[in-house]
DNA sequence: TACATACCCTTACACTGTAAGTGTCAATGG
DNA sequence: CCATTGACACTTACAGTGTAAGGGTATGTA
């Protein structure tokens, strides 16, 4: 994990790792079965700190406080990041997370099927979220340059009077304030759908 | 393109793309600086699929058509999925996507970090999503079995309840019908914000 | 004393991206 | 018409990858 924080995912080789270690390449298969599976227990170590929101809190916030918490640790694991996005919640770790999380969607009066698409729905805008905050965002000017690429200093023409609008708030938007709004949007929605109690 | 939705990402390495083409590895660099700008064309090929949605429409079922066109063309090519995630719309064909919905955002009233918030948050959700759907939902199997992967066969003991609940659902749930009501989540939340006209 | 287990090691293989250099056509300019 | 140039292909080579195969040794158990 220090490691991969420190420089990045690609520099995470068996080989390095076991000189990391102070050790042989091979000698890491005494205790991992493959590559894959070191990167499945990377996964699980960060999912595995999103601590469980307090029950005694009204159940938006609770929502808010599951989200938070893990943004918050995708963003203390950046290079991490990708790999939670693509693999399902279905580490050991994260099982009684979800097993909360269905609790929650549950107790607010939707029927199973309501209850799964707004799990899948938060959670696929908090993981889509982050992934691109940690990746960078469009015009931050943090992502890769290719000759695919465009720099916001291209845009001088009068092509793109919106996002040349955009521009300034694109620089200096805040993110926490950003995912925030989002899971506000989130709520209010789902308040409206929710049935009366 | 090919290569990737027949055989995958990891399919697609310099040599073997060459065999397809019938010539050698090095001389695709006469054509493509690196391998990660190849990369970036294929993100790029399958963003500019993604068609611009009829203005004639209501602002909501522009939105809806966004949406579902990005889903639509992510779901033709899934292992380019996480690609699309991981890199920001800067590309040279995702721009004119980028200014439509930036056109699209700030035309309903809201202020320009209002606007940026709304498309953020929407996107978020629409790559969240279709990146999980690709990768393999929670217990639905699709996904890789390592040492740390649960099956939901062993789950038959009392400790997840609620989880046990919601199998029958995840399994038999219809993943259109779900994105759409994460839309609808968004959209109705988004009503409520805006300023009335 | 015998055996098993845990842990490390070295060697080797097939594969990766790509730097460096060479060869060969077709088109262009004097 | 010939020289030069540029586009495009080739070969070779290097450092790095994950991991299969097999061998060594120290510890604990029967």
């Amino acid at each position: 994990m220090k490691l991969v924080d420190e420089q990045g995912i690609e520099a995470l080789s068996m080989r390095r790792l076991g000189a990391e270690l102070g050790v042989e390449a091979m000698s890491l298969y005494n205790h991992i079965p493959n590559k894959a599976a070191l990167l499945e227990a990377l996964v699980d170590h960060v999912i595995a700190e999103v601590p469980i929101a307090d029950e005694a809190l009204p159940w938006d916030e609770q929502i808010r406080e599951m989200a938070r918490s893990f943004r918050r640790l995708s963003l203390a694991h950046p290079h991490i990041v990708p790999l939670i996005a693509m693999r399902p919640f279905n580490t050991v770790t994260a099982l009684k997370n979800v097993e909360y999380a269905f609790g929650l969607t549950l107790s607010l009066g939707l029927n199973e099927n309501e209850a799964l698409h707004v799990f899948r729905a938060l959670a696929g805008f908090a993981t889509g979220y982050t992934l691109a905050e940690t990746g960078g965002f469009f015009a931050e000017g943090t992502g890769p340059k290719t000759d695919y690429t465009i720099d916001t200093a291209d845009l001088t023409s009068g092509e793109y009077p919106n996002l040349m609008k955009m521009i300034p708030v694109i620089l200096s938007c805040n993110h926490d304030e950003e995912f925030e709004f989002g899971i506000d949007l989130f709520l209010e929605g789902l308040k409206k759908k929710m049935p009366p109690r």
